[in-house]
DNA sequence: CACAGGTCTCTTTTT
DNA sequence: GAGACCTGTG
């Protein structure tokens, strides 16, 4: 490949960027810019042409799914050799540099990756002993201080340093002093720490540090924006050497100020490197016309921007759209309505469409309207795979196995499945560890000899230790995935799981297979796979991560998500004073900086649509369970009304009167299902858009289409149809198990029991109340 | 020691 | 509304 061949396509400035290799260069990159492609382009470039080593390029990103991706496209394009460059994020390169040298810095090569979870276990085990409130002081608030001490790069004497005049510095200085004992006693690091040792590693050996600084003649870093101090740190001293640097970013898309990102980093890179060439991007290849001109408007409201101006070649498009619902559920089910309309009519797939909001809470909204309307969906964030709790069960295991000073990971499964080994048990095997100096397992090993545990009790925890051992036994013979199964089975977690019969364990079992499959996965894609490389693998995954684009599927995520993505069709939901922005930034002591962030993430929010942007929010919301009115946000109020398509006005009819009658709980609850469920076409709040139900009834592609509720019936008596909405032989459909079949409803107590036939899992007895059954038209 | 039932707290975003 | 934590009982 030729220099030619490798810019065809590029315009001027990406075609600059691509070629000016040498020294620090600063690519502000506006949204849809084609940055990506630079990149790539880019390290074709110094491989093809310049002859650079692979290995001499490292690439750096923020999720795995980013570099998954440009190391496909660097794959496609350069062929042979491209495995040899690192494309990485910032924590699996650390850890894999850690690992390598983790001794230099007191830890050995098996140290575990805690996930926050993992440090709010520490954290309260800390609070225990040193008998805090936590009425008072709540971990998670020392946490975060720690967290950002670190991402400054402030170690636990420094910031003792720079804190202890005050009661809360004082006791942050010391907690995060403990913090980092008990971590490097059980041999683990968090996040942060991932970044903060690399770094520490670099300054206390300069030999290490020379060593990567020779090898990586380029680098580049992507989303630079979004780096913070440590990262910032950790880049600037590998590059220190050969100073071909390359950040690519836009600073109008800093939005994890949160975690710790600092924004001068990007803002003041031609200062700190003043021999900096800068390249603009600012032709988007992504949006109309229409969606860019309500990005800019929007974004124009902050100040202190480097500046830039978006513009494309392509068409106006259709007007941004807005569209206003009483409540959050007809919200919902407006968007999932027109999404089921799109696609049956054949004009789009699922996976043209995204639905983003500002909290993982408004999901579940979304998600309830896909399954009613058997729209396909992959929710993306919320609660991680790897944070439920079979999963931790199963890597605490593997974890003890791999690194048995991991205390926190040995006292988790001890007790999993129950073996009679209790609180008490525990605590004294942990206090005799501490006067020891010895890890927990190790404490554990001899049992017989700790004070106070009686002989049938220290047998109990013999048989916890003599399995973990010919775990490690098998460990050396097994692979991964085998050495899942053997630990699900042999340790009991299996039997007590099937033992317990119930759906919730069915599905905890099955989330252990998919971790079965994610080792396989694992095992053919690694190049050397280990227990300790798939743990790592493990713990740095983002939820992100797992999205395959190949699937026909509605995402449903949170903006944060959302960045570095694209759909055609984006909705962004919520579009409320209080939800977005946030009442938290509202409500902050540097409100003005914190609403700019959230005007940052809104404009990333509009730049991911390509072609249909539909804003829309409700006028009342229920949050905490009580029901808010909601007024626009100011965002939508930023784009000038004659850029909006805002459909047409409808009547507002308040839910709350719905709801007034003097009905117990129960019953509230019982009716509060049906006033949310569509309503027949005439007392329906119409808007155009949102008939969804007279389309849908007439629509021989829906076999399970939207229920029509029949408003009359609540004026029979007595009937289940009335209380449930649904009686002996309606299909209905189940939040997990799908449509199916009822087959009996009993009344017992306050309420009633359902049992119905879910073709797919067999028939099921479940109480109404709690299964929110839904009946569907057949 | 295990379990059930009640109480309290918290919801911004995440590698 | 959901999850963690506490408390009392078997």
């Amino acid at each position: 490949m030729n220099v030619n061949e490798i810019t065809a396509g590029l315009n001027d400035e990406q075609k600059e960027a691509v070629l000016q290799t040498e020294g620090p260069v600063l690519i502000l990159a506006g949204a849809g810019s084609g940055k990506t492609r630079v990149l790539v382009h880019r390290i074709s470039y110094l491989v093809n042409v310049l002859d650079v080593m692979p290995s001499q390029i490292l690439a750096i990103t923020f999720t795995n799914k980013a570099a998954d991706e440009m190391r496909n496209r660097v794959d496609n394009m350069i062929g042979f050799g491209a495995s040899q460059i690192w494309v990485m994020t910032f924590h699996s390169c650390c850890v894999r540099i850690l690992r390598r040298h983790a001794e230099l810095l007191g830890y050995d090569r098996y140290f575990t990756i805690y996930d926050t979870d993992d440090s709010l276990q520490i954290m309260k085990e800390i609070f225990r002993r040193k008998n805090v409130d936590t009425k008072r002081i709540k971990e998670r608030a020392v946490l975060h201080a720690i967290s950002s001490a670190k991402n400054e790069h402030v170690s636990p004497a420094q910031f003792a340093r720079m804190n202890s005049h005050d009661y809360w510095g004082g006791l942050v200085s010391d907690f995060y002093e403990e913090y980092q004992k008990q971590l490097k006693e059980n041999n683990a690091m968090d996040f942060d720490d991932l970044l903060v040792n690399a770094v520490e590693l670099f300054d206390k050996h300069p030999d290490v540090l020379e060593l990567y600084q020779e090898r990586f003649l380029y680098m580049m870093v992507d989303e630079y924006q979004d780096t913070n101090t440590v990262q910032f740190e950790f880049v600037s001293r590998l590059a220190a050497r050969h100073r071909n640097l390359c950040v690519v970013g836009d600073d109008d898309q800093s939005i994890y100020k949160f975690r710790g990102a600092n924004i001068r980093n990007i803002l003041n890179f031609e200062q700190i490197f003043p021999d900096a060439k800068v390249v603009r991007l600012e032709q988007n290849y992504r949006s109309t016309s229409n969606i860019l001109d309500a990005a800019n408007e929007v974004i124009r409201n902050n100040r202190g921007r480097k500046s830039k101006k978006l513009w494309t070649e392509k068409g106006s498009g259709e007007k941004v759209r807005f569209r206003r619902f009483q409540t959050g559920f007809d919200e919902a089910e407006y968007v999932a309505a027109e999404i089921g309309r799109m696609v049956r009519s054949g004009e789009r797939n699922y996976k043209d469409f995204a639905v983003l909001y500002r909290t993982n809470a408004q999901s579940r909204l979304f998600e309830e309207k896909c399954l009613f309307l058997n729209i396909p969906y992959k929710l993306v964030g919320g609660v991680n795979f790897y944070a439920r709790r079979e999963i931790k069960d199963i890597l605490a295991y593997l974890k003890t196995i791999d690194n048995a000073v991991d205390s926190l990971a040995s006292m988790r499964i001890v007790n999993i499945p129950k073996r009679g080994i209790g609180q008490t048990t525990v605590n004294k095997i942990s206090a005799y560890a501490q006067d020891a100096g010895m890890s927990f397992y190790d404490a554990a090993k001899e049992a017989e000899q700790i004070p106070g545990l009686s002989k049938a009790t220290a047998k109990k925890v013999g048989t916890f230790t003599g399995f973990i051992e010919e775990l490690r036994n098998e460990a050396l013979h097994q692979t991964v995935s085998e050495l899942v199964r053997t630990v699900v089975i042999d340790s009991g977690y299996k039997d007590a799981l099937e033992a317990e019969d119930t759906d919730e364990a069915r599905e905890r079992m099955q989330n252990i297979d998919e971790l079965i499959s994610k080792a396989v996965q694992y095992e053919t894609n690694a190049d050397h796979p280990t227990l300790s490389g798939f743990l790592e693998e493990v713990a740095l995954i983002a939820d992100i991560d797992t999205v395959d684009d190949g699937d026909d599927r509605v995402l449903l995520m949170t903006l944060h998500s959302a960045k570095g993505l694209e759909f055609p069709i984006v909705y962004m939901a919520g579009m409320e004073e209080g939800l977005f922005p946030s009442s938290m930034s509202l409500n902050a002591e540097d409100s003005d900086e914190q609403i700019e962030e959230e005007r940052r993430l809104c404009y990333v929010g509009i730049t991911r649509a390509k072609e249909l942007l539909t804003l829309t929010c409700a006028y009342e919301r229920m949050t905490r369970g009580q029901i808010e009115p909601h007024s626009v946000s100011r965002f939508v109020r930023e784009i000038a009304r004659d850029k909006l398509d805002q459909g047409r006005k409808a009547p507002a009819k308040s839910t709350i009167d719905n709801l007034k009658g003097g009905f117990g709980k129960d019953m509230r609850d019982a009716i509060q299902t049906k006033a949310f469920a569509p309503k027949p076409p005439s007392k329906m709040f119409t808007n155009p858009y949102t008939s969804s139900n007279s389309n849908s009834r007439t629509d021989a592609h829906t076999k399970t289409g939207p229920r029509i509720y029949d408003g009359t019936s609540t004026k029979q008596t007595g009937s289940t149809n009335e209380m449930l909405g649904y009686e002996v032989g309606d299909s209905v459909i189940h939040k997990k198990f799908g449509v199916g079949t009822v087959k009996a409803i009993r009344e017992g107590g306050r309420d009633f029991e359902v049992t119905v036939d879910f073709p797919a899992w067999g028939v099921k007895k479940m109480f109404a109340a709690f299964a929110k059954l839904e009946k569907v038209e057949e």
